[in-house]
DNA sequence: GACGACATACCAACTAGTCGGTATGTTATT
DNA sequence: AATAACATACCGACTAGTTGGTATGTCGTC
């Protein structure tokens, strides 16, 4: 019935299984640790449906970015954190709303393109390529609100719009990685709590500090 | 001269030379991507011998992160960033020693423990504590420091010496990993500033801001 | 002459990728 | 509307090369 990705197929087609599946195998396994095997079998499909879609497994890899990207690109266009008329209420709410994100095991919100570009940067520069720009391409829709909220609240000094998005990625990402070695959640949430202090210290305004 | 690992040959031993390829090696390629046969070919050393001083390859990577643990951590006792007497000016100053070290190419100045954790935490369990004990040690002997600033300049609701040395890793970590993206430092700088800037406006010290 | 430190040769298992084949459309011509 | 020509989606056995790991040999030193 419905369904609206690039491809005209309305059907749950092999492509979008394997997809699918190597958003979760990747995220638990790694890229490289992988095979095209662990992805069919995760993916009930065969191996002749795998290379009938893609053309080697890197380019699998360079799909599942991109695939991830436009995954989380509707969801976080669609979240309701963007609905305070104030920039700075909306760039908490993301917090907020990064943090209801968190459900799960570890491998389940921890990010796809972080763990590949993490290995891939050097050896396969392509996976690499599509991973950043779908980290960049989150944080240039957070930079919207940076920018807004540094023209009403920004003192003289204040770092830039695009910095602070990049900066909020990195922390993320950062948190992400110690959650796997701690097995869950907590630093995650206490990361963006500093990072929510950070803000509301820079902006101004230390009403919202506390959680 | 010196020399304090468990073993207690002082040569330029095949292990030690197994040990300083792997440090340079996966940060480039990664765990999973590197085979044992790189490892061999970076040290100049032969198959036999590679497997005379590590059982296995999930063993190597455990002394590896070990290795790593030891050597940043005479690194970072070592370094000049202790000096000043007032714990928040150390804590500055351990913030400008990670800028220094950010000279060469990506693969050098990232972090192998961040790497291997990231890819082995849930595959090879051993290998993911390793790196995660060796992040965590760190930021211990951060830790303290920020316990002594808290004590001197800390509000009611400053969070917790532990809580704030495991930001500045998280932090770090994430940077490492948007600096794969960028192909430079310039984002760990970009980040450690604000992380700077964060500190700064936490223990009152405004003077400090800008560097 | 025994033992630790390495070298050489080798193997069994696994891996990405191929290839011939089938089933099910789609399109166009008659 | 029937049919020929072609395209797409998928199957699963096969292969060439790679990988971690082993077995055995050599050499220097205590």
């Amino acid at each position: 019935m419905e369904n609206e990705t690039t491809t005209p197929p309305a059907k749950p087609s092999a492509r979008t299984k394997i997809l699918e599946a190597a958003l979760s195998v990747i995220r638990t396994k790694g890229y490289s640790a992988t095979t095209v095997d662990d992805l069919c079998a995760a993916a009930g499909v065969t191996k002749g449906a795998f290379f009938h879609h893609f053309k080697s497994k890197d380019e699998l890899g360079v799909a599942a970015a991109n695939f991830w990207a436009e995954m989380t690109g509707a969801l976080f266009a669609g979240a309701a954190y963007h609905q305070p008329s104030d920039p700075f209420a909306r760039i908490l709410a993301y917090l907020d709303f990064r943090i209801a994100l968190l459900g799960g095991d570890v491998p389940e919100f921890t990010c796809l393109v972080g763990t590949m570009l993490q290995e891939t940067y050097d050896a396969i520069p392509a996976i690499g390529a599509a991973s950043y720009a779908s980290i960049e391409g989150h944080a240039d829709t957070l930079a919207k609100d940076f920018e807004a909220a540094i023209a009403l609240y920004g003192s003289p000094g204040c770092p830039g719009a695009k910095s602070l998005a990049l900066y909020s990625q990195a922390v993320l990402q950062g948190a992400f990685i110690l959650a796997k070695g701690q097995g869950d959640a907590a630093i995650v949430r206490d990361s963006v709590s500093h990072l929510r202090r950070y803000l509301c210290l820079l902006f101004n305004k230390p009403e919202e500090i506390q959680l």
